[in-house]
DNA sequence: CTGAAAGCGCTTACAG
DNA sequence: CTGAAAGCGCTTACAG
């Protein structure tokens, strides 16, 4: 038979252990410890299986190996919104991890759902050796539960007992709420986020402290969602709250009111200072250019899969890991004119 | 420790098949048949089972139904860079349709390495009933070598012989010629991306085509990346060329050519009109916003998942599905000033 | 309508 | 250092 030539148009026949084993004159378990137990046999042996195994272009067959040893080497992702640009830079380093350590992701939308996040995560939980769950919509038992399974880290979320990596709001939002002060607001707003975001009452929570600490009046209006559209729809609020700045939930409403106070004929900075967080792509685009308080997505997406590894090597037990915020100063923050 | 439950901390057993016969009292094959086949036996003891399963919180073990069946129910979605906003909406669109019909999406990224990629489609191949490959770098001979061995779906490229879902640059380039002919433009330059990028080739035909049958003149420039970065990096070289207007291969470039002018005192439209290509995430948000050509990212992922379904279920043999652009006129167009 | 049995491809004690 | 055997959890002809 030969390599490459005659195969039927879907379906060659992928070899087995059994067929190296044939070719080798050796028993199946010798080519499975060839194989993944180097060292533990003749290096003689060994290389002639490898060999064998290469000609006939032998892969091994994670899903028969998952069957006896219960590992799948498949790592599972959920995100809340993957249009979301602020997830990439996190998919991105994440993936990049799992590569590294010989993991595959597999990842999935719950689309803001915390019914198709549950469902999402049970579906998959089978299928994975652990979670990564990232800013999760369910509540604090429904996480503990999973995690109770299967290992699992919750990225953008703290949950009590339940390894984590989360931003720390605190740098990065003490440095914009400072700039403001220094600029002489006094009124500002929170445009917040989705109630049943972890990550929103942070962010809230650090704005209300740090701005009430330096006298300042906040009022919160809610965003109809945490997207574009939602901080655009959010602008007859923001106008009616008579302030001069607005601190955003995300970039993405951030830019979605950029946008209407453009379309309104408002001046940022010079009627409205506006602050964004997450600093996503494109958060530089605009012009005035959004400033922004900037997450370690891509460094949260590493440290999350590497904790995620350890914990399923039973090395860690639960642990959080909190990482700093930065603050970004572009160009829709300024003195308020008037 | 901690309070949530008597589970062991990490790894809860799972009810099996087994276990559920032995509620019910049934052999396993039969649970089997009521979980999977329904109708297939008695209404009473189907009903029987499936309350036992929840009951237990039996789950289905993917990895062991994938033995005996050769089916995974998970397909494989290989980009060859995760970090360009273009794939968002196909990577959007795939899921859903994967999620709609049962099947799992694993998905890897080959960072514009055609090495990686091949890598990548080897190893995931063994994992997944099918693998969609978007923007594939390999050559034809390589993805027809994979699509022999199991359904696959090419995007963004057309392979002979080779299931594939593409945009027709077309409609939406020719609106964008003509316009650039229309304000005045008679010397034009095509910011290239990768070579070995199939997008590229077509886009690039599909410009000079067009433009030769305009009786413009047309210089290509070669983008260092098809990246941000590379098209500010462009900047000297289009200035050099002495055109009045570009079209980029994406509009990454575009955008990073948008910044470069600005940067210089390079007045876009006034000076020069850009053109990008796909539309993506946050290419309204410059000021001008970038006039591009829209392909129907969303749409296509979506068809892609169908078409590799249906090929799973043997029932394409294979089909080039071709999708319209759409030219979307924005503000870095217009008459060249001098 | 339902059960007993074989088998999917691998791993891993258990013996030599 | 290597092999024979059992088993992972499921499916599916094959018989009743």
């Amino acid at each position: 038979m030969d390599g490459s030539g005659r195969s039927a148009p879907k379906g060659r026949v992928p070899a087995t252990i059994y067929d190296v084993a044939r070719a080798t004159g050796v028993s199946p378990s010798t080519v499975s410890r060839a194989l993944n137990k180097p060292g533990r046999l003749s290096a003689a042996t060994e290389q002639r299986i490898r060999e064998a195994a290469a000609e006939l272009g032998y892969r091994m067959n994670p899903m028969a190996r998952a069957l006896p040893t219960g590992k799948t080497g498949t790592l599972g992702l959920l995100v809340s919104d993957l249009t979301n640009p602020v997830y990439f830079d996190l998919v991105r380093g994440a993936e990049r991890i799992a590569r590294e350590n010989g993991a595959t992701l597999i990842f999935a939308d719950s689309q803001e759902s915390s019914e198709l996040e549950r469902d999402n995560a049970e579906r998959l939980q089978v299928a994975v050796d652990g979670l990564l769950l990232v800013a999760s919509r369910l509540d604090d038992a429904q996480i503990q539960e999973l995690a109770s399974v299967k290992p699992l880290v919750a990225v953008n979320r703290l949950v009590s007992g339940v390894s984590g990596v989360v931003p720390d709001v605190s740098p990065g939002m003490t440095e914009a709420i400072n700039l403001l002060h220094r600029h002489g607001h006094r009124r500002i707003a929170y445009l917040a986020g989705p109630e049943a975001s972890w990550m929103n009452g942070m962010r809230r929570l650090s704005v209300f402290d740090l701005a009430e600490d330096k006298g300042m009046t906040i009022v919160e209006i809610q965003s109809p969602a945490p997207t574009r559209d939602g901080g655009t729809e959010s602008y007859p609020l923001v106008k009616a709250a008579n302030v001069t700045a607005v601190l955003a939930y995300n970039d993405l409403v951030a830019l979605g009111l950029l946008r209407a106070c453009r379309a309104h004929g408002v001046d940022v900075p010079g009627d409205l200072s506006v602050v964004g967080f997450d600093d996503i792509f494109g958060a530089d685009l605009p012009t005035p250019a959004l400033t922004t308080v900037r997450s370690p997505m891509s460094d949260m997406g590493m440290r999350a899969v590497r904790m995620l590894l350890a914990v399923i090597e039973g090395e860690a037990e639960s642990t959080q890991l909190i990482l700093p915020t930065e603050f970004v100063n572009r160009e829709s923050t300024a003195a308020p004119r008037r």
